[in-house]
DNA sequence: GTATTTATCAATACACTGTATCGCATGCGA
DNA sequence: TCGCATGCGATACAGTGTATTGATAAATAC
């Protein structure tokens, strides 16, 4: 199907091959994240970050076999955002507090991130150190000397952490995602809210309705992350 | 375009219509369902729930207006499953520990549940029921009375069974989805992962990998509940 | 009982996705 | 200066969600 049977005298010499533009993992995994930062996950395809570094989709083929593997990339870049805390920083508690609220920062300029998270193991370097870091905090600790007790006490903090940030998040997304302001958005949903609560099938969810003053983010964060660190602190012996 | 230009004679009748098979939202969700156990999330697709109904795809939108939402009908249908415990199933710890377990039980049966959690605010009915359960254990709990604190310490139960069913059911995933059997992922990571640990930057991982006994899914998920709801015991007064 | 409107659904179409294949152009080794 | 290898672009394909369109069946009006 040649479709440029053209003499050679008229016809254009090829566009003499713009250098191309040199590529890497990271420019490529910054490009990603860029996309995602501004319009989300499904922004995300391998034709748009290939156009963001000039250059064709099949070019990123040669940096990843997958586009799996860029979302491991772009999870694992994000965990490196997360700054961790050194060995005298101090006690378990401290450190464990430092973590999850520098998680929390991480993960709001991120919103995508906690959505790659559920489903995803995370192997990368940075997420190693993540958890490791995680681990450490309870070195020392009695009671939690035995590594299947600190795993679990751990696991149980970012738990809690993955699930509270996602569940703020999906809050403000849908918010978003409706078209404007938020007020929009509480204007199509909050009706439909009234009409299920005068049913009274669900009167703690009319409290919340009623009376709520829904504190903001933060310090409901904070809130929920104590009670966690306290029911550890609960466990220590002596 | 009509590409029948046979005379009427020989032009076979159009098959009468097969009495199209009566669909409903309910059906929809559940072959939408069918699917997403037996194959995944992605094979999801509004064509394929189609062809299980026999029907076009563009059939389903008069029951739905976007796949978003037959994702939300799905999410509430799991709600559903749930059973939620009555006014006298016991103090709130214990029916908070029953709403847990009856949770994970019902995630591990649909692995692609808490998937779809994240990033979705949950205003179906049985939603509804299930938040109206968790407050619900609260009432008449020293220290909670104020809908607030209830409603952050349930929220904080439910990030933690969230993000710890996660966690499980990615690392359950990740082993099928490398092919076969579980000793075949292992066989892929472990001398990446022994590699990592040999440079002695994760000494406590390193721990986790030498002396860890893992145990099972279930012990560690109530281990870690426990956790929570000791620090919740923890803050109420008296 | 016939004609006309209305609702329903299938077919078509479109823009877009991830990725396999293939052929060319470029740079390197001889 | 030639031959070859390698990396990249173009092309292609099967699949996606959904807008549009056109036909058919049901409901209504006369």
């Amino acid at each position: 199907m040649s479709e440029e049977p053209a003499l050679i005298w008229e016809r254009p010499e090829p566009p003499s091959r713009p250098t191309p533009s040199p590529l890497s993992r990271e420019a490529i995994v910054r490009a990603a994240i860029g996309l995602a930062d501004a319009d989300g996950l499904v922004a995300v395809s391998l034709r748009k970050v290939g156009a963001v570094l000039d250059a064709g989709p099949m070019r990123l083929y040669g940096y990843l076999s997958t586009k799996e593997e860029l979302l491991d990339l772009m999870v694992d870049e994000v965990y490196g955002e997360i700054p961790l805390p050194g060995p005298d920083a101090g006690d378990w508690r401290a450190k464990l507090a430092d973590i999850s609220v520098r998680t929390r920062a991480v993960a709001r300029r991120h919103e995508w991130f906690t959505e790659l998270l559920s489903g995803r193991p995370q192997l990368g370097p940075n997420a190693l150190a993540h958890l490791e870091a995680g681990l450490a905090a309870f070195e020392g600790v009695p009671g939690f000397a035995n590594i299947d007790r600190a795993l679990r006490a751990y696991g149980t903090v970012r738990g809690y952490v993955i699930g509270s940030i996602s569940a703020e998040l999906a809050e403000r997304r849908a918010e978003r995602a409706s078209g404007l302001d938020e007020q929009q958005w509480q204007a199509r949903s909050t009706p439909y809210l009234l009409r299920m609560l005068e049913t009274g099938r669900y009167p703690n969810l009319y409290r919340v309705v009623a009376e709520a003053e829904h504190p903001d983010g933060a310090t409901g964060f904070l809130a929920g992350l104590n009670y966690v660190l306290d029911g550890i602190a609960a466990n220590i012996p002596g």
